[in-house]
DNA sequence: TAAAAATCGAACAATGTGTTTTATATCGAA
DNA sequence: TTCGATATAAAACACATTGTTCGATTTTTA
């Protein structure tokens, strides 16, 4: 990628995040995004072609390090199984997720969280479809695995909107107590 | 209240409901809200500030429905603790919410689902607040409120926007195995 | 019937969006 | 280093949407 798209993006992702603190996703134009990042207006529509796009790309490319980074706890567990292995990966996702919390927190604090909520429980239900087989209730499936997927979710939303002041295991053990079925 | 007022009122609500059954709530404007409705623009505003207070509005009327609405099942429980009266709550209001699907569906369907789901929490949060007592689980209470909460309202959004095979009464029995703690 | 209130409809300013164009600056490869 | 390719800047533009205003008209209520 070339240096100046490359400082451009970044600019514009460093501009909106910093954006997203202090004020809703909605209200929040291209303009100001253009402004605070200090770029020629064209310049973003050359990356990004809605505001929207712009943060769904943020928000790909947090799950991507979050979600497909080395698992260096799991290699050692990653037969083990029930719900202990399960515990371990969500503890490692959360680990991840902390370290873009100041991003997250913008994020999460207004109508994009909505939004980035729905991505995320894209990639968590694949996650946790691999680990349908560990649960065993008289519920429909689908249900079952919409209600997993959600309450992780949410349990993540809590935590990063929150004081954060459990560790990641310590938040992985609350949920793991509470969907235990 | 006016029939007038009455009748631009209602106009207006099903005009929007209409909408949103083919269209995404960002997508739609104020403009299309007033043709389909067929008022003037300045009565639009003259009732509504904004499309959210739309449909906020539209939200409330139906939540003082589904919250206030005599509750003939619960008279004979009111007093029996625990679990059961808490599943014949939620089973009442799930009824309550039936009558309502057709609007509810529209609502859910696009990004106005996540806004009605905030409000839904608020009186949601009021509900459980009062059985807290009956949980025992070794988390934070305010994780614990937030989970219970949180996973209700993803049921009745499952539920809702799925196919509705299962009765009222199902759908809060699904709702009871999965938060048993 | 008469005053009060709601609606209509048209015009309006203000704001934001996304595109286009031209000139300039920077990059990467030969 | 040189040169073609590419990214950016800056300004202008058409367009859509918003929310307001105002006077005329209709409907309600007393």
């Amino acid at each position: 990628m070339d240096r100046r798209q490359k400082k451009t993006r970044d600019a514009i992702f460093q501009a909106f995040s910093k954006l997203l603190e202090k004020k809703r996703y909605e209200h929040i134009t291209v303009q100001e995004i253009i402004d605070e990042a200090d770029i020629g207006r064209s310049t973003f529509y050359a990356h990004f072609e809605t505001k929207d796009e712009l943060l769904r790309s943020m928000c790909t490319d947090i799950f991507h390090h979050v979600f497909t980074e080395d698992l260096p706890q799991e290699a050692d567990h990653a037969y083990s199984a029930g719900s202990k292995s399960l515990e371990l990966k969500l503890g490692h996702i959360l680990y991840h997720l902390k370290e873009h919390h100041r991003d997250l927190k913008g994020i999460l604090s207004s109508e994009s969280g909505a939004l980035f909520m729905r991505y995320f429980k894209e990639y968590l239900q694949d996650l946790f479809g691999r680990y349908m087989a560990d649960f065993h209730a008289n519920v429909p499936a689908d249900y079952l695995l919409n209600h997993l997927v959600g309450s992780f979710a949410e349990t993540v939303k809590w935590w990063i909107t929150g004081k954060m002041e459990c560790t990641p295991e310590e938040v992985a053990g609350f949920y793991m107590a509470v969907i235990a079925v």
